[in-house]
DNA sequence: TGATATTGAGTGTTATAACGCGCATATTCA
DNA sequence: TGAATATGCGCGTTATAACACTCAATATCA
């Protein structure tokens, strides 16, 4: 422990109670907008995890990605990514085929259908995310996302 | 959609992208401050869950809890509590009694293991809050509470 | 070149979450 | 008071997440 949170820690908790603040309402917010989100995609039959898959997949070429690439760049730690494609690969989202140079590699990439699905839920969460911080200005916006930046810098 | 949305979506996506980066940015923070807490949580085997059972009995004074009432104090929606309060008693951190003027409810309790486990939980938890926050200063802190805080009040 | 280490993908298993249903107790109201 | 409704809790079941491990392919290096 860093000598001047002991410090603080032993005077009360002034400053300890606003981190603490702090990540209560970063939790708490992440839940609803979550939530808000995951009632979006329910009617699709597809997670927000899933849904994450399909933005990364869209957004990096048409060579797809392989495993590892697509867990490193998923928001949430996710250890069990190979069976999140599998599922996928069911519902006929994605498609899977073996790298011919680096036998090792398993490159994904969207199917027509992943692609339509993916390019279809654009305008239903632009909606929701409207509807939940829309009433936030582009001054608000920014200084949130600049703090949360910050916040993620950690010393 | 509301008018004003659409007009933003048909010229490009100026404004939309502000409030989706701002969600991910939400997401990922709480990633990021969620996995830290799990993992000073994990030696003391529980999860972040239960650790905020935990403090909701804790907070709430020795009468206890019913069911419903520790659910909606929970951040993040949980459909079954009963399951979660079941692995929790086996772990000898809570107790529960059915009260006897109104059957239905079942009150749960802290044990005394329990009440120990949070409070020895305050001093690691906190300086792990420090860890992740202790770089922004307090007008930080609070600017980014108050606009979570406004972000949750949607219109 | 052959042994060793490293990397990537997937699987077996257990634990937890999600969804819906059923049962018991209370409450309401004709 | 008796029937209908509402509320609270728990359970059955299925789906997903978490953890440890194996196996194959490549890279490294004596």
């Amino acid at each position: 422990m860093t000598p001047s949170l002991l410090q603080q820690l032993q005077q009360g908790k002034p400053f300890s109670s606003l981190v603490q603040e702090a990540h209560l309402n970063v939790g708490r917010t992440e839940a609803v907008l979550q939530e808000g989100v995951e009632r979006v995609l329910k009617p699709f039959g597809i997670s927000a995890t899933q849904y994450n898959v399909l933005r990364i997949l869209r957004g990096s070429g048409a060579e797809g990605l392989c495993r590892n690439e697509i867990r490193d760049r998923l928001l949430t730690r996710m250890p069990d990514v190979s069976r999140l494609l599998d599922r996928m690969e069911e519902g006929g989202l994605v498609t899977r085929q073996r790298d011919t140079t680096d036998r090792r590699l398993v490159a994904t990439h969207l199917t027509d259908r992943g692609r339509a699905l993916v390019d279809a839920l654009d305008a239903p969460i632009a909606e929701e995310h409207a509807r939940r911080l829309g009433h936030l200005d582009d001054v608000q916006l920014r200084t949130l996302i600049d703090l949360l930046t910050l916040a993620r810098r950690t010393r």
